[in-house]
DNA sequence: CGCTGTGAAGTTCTTCACAGCA
DNA sequence: TGCTGTGAAGAACTTCACAGCG
């Protein structure tokens, strides 16, 4: 079976976890722009967005050869190359679906507007919110969803209701037209093929700090308790296995990384 | 080097990516217990929580052998045994900076007390905001972080302030002896070695839909293009990928992967 | 010479497939 | 027999290290 090549920008297609980076580069070239940075190096715009410069090249690699050897890349030129590959060259109007205090926070969201999302209607499901205006848009009914989407053209809804009423929400928006789904309820929502669903937990997020922040106070005791008998480190293997499960290491992420306990 | 191993639970450090899929699988276990549920099968379990079976037994294997061959996971026990590897069966006081819709938000968001975090203060900088109740906390000086960091014993701090301040509530945060950060602020946080920084970006996730958003809307008017022209599918790999750059495939989780064009 | 773009190596994560226990 | 727990295979991702262009 032959593969075909494009010659001017991506073979096959990019990677899931290059996508998920694109935004972050964005970000930074907005920044440096701000600043009236005419160009980068791959080690600054790196170090801007909290990654490594190889991976970085590695990704924008994938969207085509936009840089220059010997100098870097060209500001501009680059927001503009990942805002085309990310489709945000284009208006998206999104529909947000509950008024609560985290659908309120999400249509004051400055962020939105200046990546080409833009609001397109707030709904609710209780009376006493539907009529009131908030971040510049009356509150409609949540029972007009139908109606709302296709006059709209809405194709990306975001679920900022309830967990109980989070799958009956999505089912209706499925079937007034929306696949792409940005779901805030902590529920996992079934969707037929075709329709994309991306989640986020704010809780998923503290409960993995959490995770983190118990194995640093467990070194940190496993630490003092080992100044304390004054024992050196490789012959404690075995009480700090017996105390605590294992040994860990701060490496320069900030990461917290399990290492084996050993000599 | 010898590694030494434990009997009774994980050798060596779980993966990173495991550590994500706990929350999950906690939230799939709590909503089983809440429906009288006392046994699950790893299939039931996967198919609740969204992840493949084998995924899930893997996942949890790392934690233990905590399930009945031929059985099944006993719920409670279970999520008494993923509640304990995550550090939640003790409580995670937390303090949240800025008041903003997002902090308030994150203050009112019910998902927090039922996972063991408390909310232990919330601060503003905003004098006008300072003092007034907001989900059952006066809201305190952000002048007070250090005194409120010390007084409760916060190791977790959420900073929803405007990107700008970030960085300085960030590096307060940390000096007052914040270890875990959660960053809703749109910019790349530094801090020392041994400070765990998470970020939620509400408008990565919605860049991430728009791209497979536009995927498809190209993959669809490609088909439409074929339809009309009546031409076979495996004859337009090149029509195709002068025009689009790439075929697409829906897998079945409805996510949107990219496949060669061939014929 | 400096930096990008990229094969190749290394690492982590996922999935398969089945041994082995209840 | 039914399901868990896990080696082994495979896929995806990251990092290295340097060829090669401006």
């Amino acid at each position: 079976m032959s593969r075909r090549i494009r010659s001017d920008s991506s073979l096959q297609g990019i990677p899931e976890a290059t996508i998920a980076r694109l935004p972050l580069y964005l970000r930074a070239l907005y920044a440096l722009a701000d600043r009236d940075i005419v160009s980068v190096s791959s080690e600054e715009l790196a170090a801007a967005a909290g990654v490594n410069s190889a991976k970085l090249r590695k990704d924008l690699s994938h969207l085509g050869s936009y840089g220059t050897r010997g100098v870097g890349y060209d500001v501009d030129y680059l927001i503009y190359q990942v805002s085309r590959e990310l489709g945000l060259t284009q208006d998206w109007p999104v529909v947000i679906v509950g008024a609560g205090n985290l659908g309120r926070a999400l249509a004051n969201y400055g962020g939105f507007a200046s990546r080409g999302f833009r609001v397109a209607a707030l709904l609710d499901s209780d009376p006493l919110v539907v009529g009131s205006v908030i971040a510049g848009h009356r509150v409609r009914a949540a029972d007009d969803i139908e109606r709302v989407v296709a006059d709209s053209g809405v194709m990306i809804g975001a679920i900022t209701v309830p967990a109980v009423a989070a799958q009956g929400i999505c089912d209706r928006l499925v079937a007034a037209g929306v696949t792409s789904i940005l779901n805030f309820a902590p529920v996992v929502l079934s969707v037929p093929d075709g329709v994309d669903v991306r989640k986020v937990d704010l809780s998923i997020e503290l409960q993995i700090l959490a995770f983190h922040a118990q194995r640093r106070s467990v070194v940190e005791v496993l630490h003092r308790d080992e100044r304390e008998a004054g024992i050196p480190d490789h012959e404690t293997g075995h009480g700090i296995a017996g105390r605590a499960g294992r040994m860990l290491a701060l490496d320069g992420d900030g990461q917290v990384t399990a290492e084996a306990v050993g000599t």
